[in-house]
DNA sequence: AAAATACTTGAATAGTTGCTCAAATGTTCA
DNA sequence: TGAACATTTGAGCAACTATTCAAGTATTTT
């Protein structure tokens, strides 16, 4: 049924599951500003709750998921936790997705 | 509040809505398996249903959502409709995306 | 040790979403 | 015109999700 000669087409078909995980983390208001806070540096969960505009815990919610994808990454200084990004890719995943809604 | 230098990142807040809204699009096993589908050439709803493996009405459905976006554009055709991808960004996104979910 | 601070976690809830089934629309062909 | 085919649409339902609130853990400060 596959018979494609480019093999960058069988590889989506390997990986839409993962892609489309990937897609619904990335499809929440809330964790996308998360994720574009993070964008200029690392924050701390209270900073990351005000620039977002939700209770630290809400925050905190949305931080695990994306913590659990790998996106972010944890860095505990004392009390504090800093979040900062775990992947160059968001940013180029942002950049295409901002070519496409600036239409 | 927002006093950065970088450009890229005061566009990336303006669009950060959109920028959800089209991930959450993205974000269904079925929509990217319809659009990987498409990747290959246009195709009637059948087809589709039958790559994806639902229903003609369940796909049909999630035909209107990627319409709607802007992602597709039909094709009328006697009585069938084909379908094919609207916007050159989806295999970017998709690239992109593809190089995270590998590692 | 107790209080204060920073964050996490769990349960409950309200809102959303994708699928199914049935009916409707539009198009071709006898 | 009527039957057959291709697709769309609407209602209903089950499953999922983001937020809130309250309670819990961990670290620092007094």
């Amino acid at each position: 049924m596959k018979k494609e000669v480019q093999p960058r087409e069988i590889e989506i078909d390997d990986y839409i599951e993962d892609m489309a995980t990937l897609f619904k983390i990335l499809g929440d208001v809330t964790r996308t500003k998360i994720l574009s806070a993070l964008e200029k540096g690392e924050l701390n969960v209270s900073s990351i709750a005000e620039c977002v505009g939700l209770p630290i815990s809400a925050i905190s919610h949305q931080l695990r998921i994306l913590r659990q994808a790998k996106l972010i990454k944890p860095n505990k200084k004392g009390k504090e936790v800093f979040y900062s990004l775990d992947d160059e890719h968001v940013s180029l995943i942002f950049n295409c997705a901002l070519a496409h809604v600036k239409e």
